[in-house]
DNA sequence: GCAATGACGCTCT
DNA sequence: CAGAGCGCCATTG
């Protein structure tokens, strides 16, 4: 249980306006490259918690289809994060873990990216 | 105690 | 460039 703590915690320092990536979650968490310990940590979450879960998307900058993915996109418009068809801004709203003011400038250019 | 699944991500084809 | 498959660790049955 300890593991999801971390991970809650870790969701919690999520900037209010920001979002981040499940990805980035176990990173930050201390979990490199374990986006599933995230989400099933997220999944554990209480009802009434106090955990900004609705900050945290996947690395599409969509919101995953959950119950209650709805609900998420009105929390994250609500703080000021625009959601659109394509997806969060990433590269906007995207919180890196410290206060790297999410300044990607390259982002990792994966696959398309920024079209 | 063993096996399967899971709110995903990255690499290969 | 696009699509599909595999892998990671923890929780649950």
């Amino acid at each position: 249980m300890n593991t999801h703590v971390r991970i809650w915690k870790t969701v919690s320092r999520i900037p209010k306006g920001r979002v981040s990536t499940y990805g980035t979650i176990a990173t930050l968490a201390g979990f490199p490259s374990q986006p599933r310990l995230v989400g099933y940590a997220l999944h554990a979450l209480p009802d009434g918690t106090d955990i900004p879960w609705h900050r945290v998307v996947n690395s599409k900058g969509r919101i995953s289809p959950r119950p209650g993915a709805g609900r998420q996109r009105s929390l994250l418009e609500r703080e000021g994060v625009r959601v659109t068809d394509t997806g969060i801004k990433l590269e906007r709203y995207l919180w890196k873990g410290g206060g790297t003011r999410g300044r990607l400038k390259k982002a990792r250019q994966k696959r398309g990216g920024g079209s």
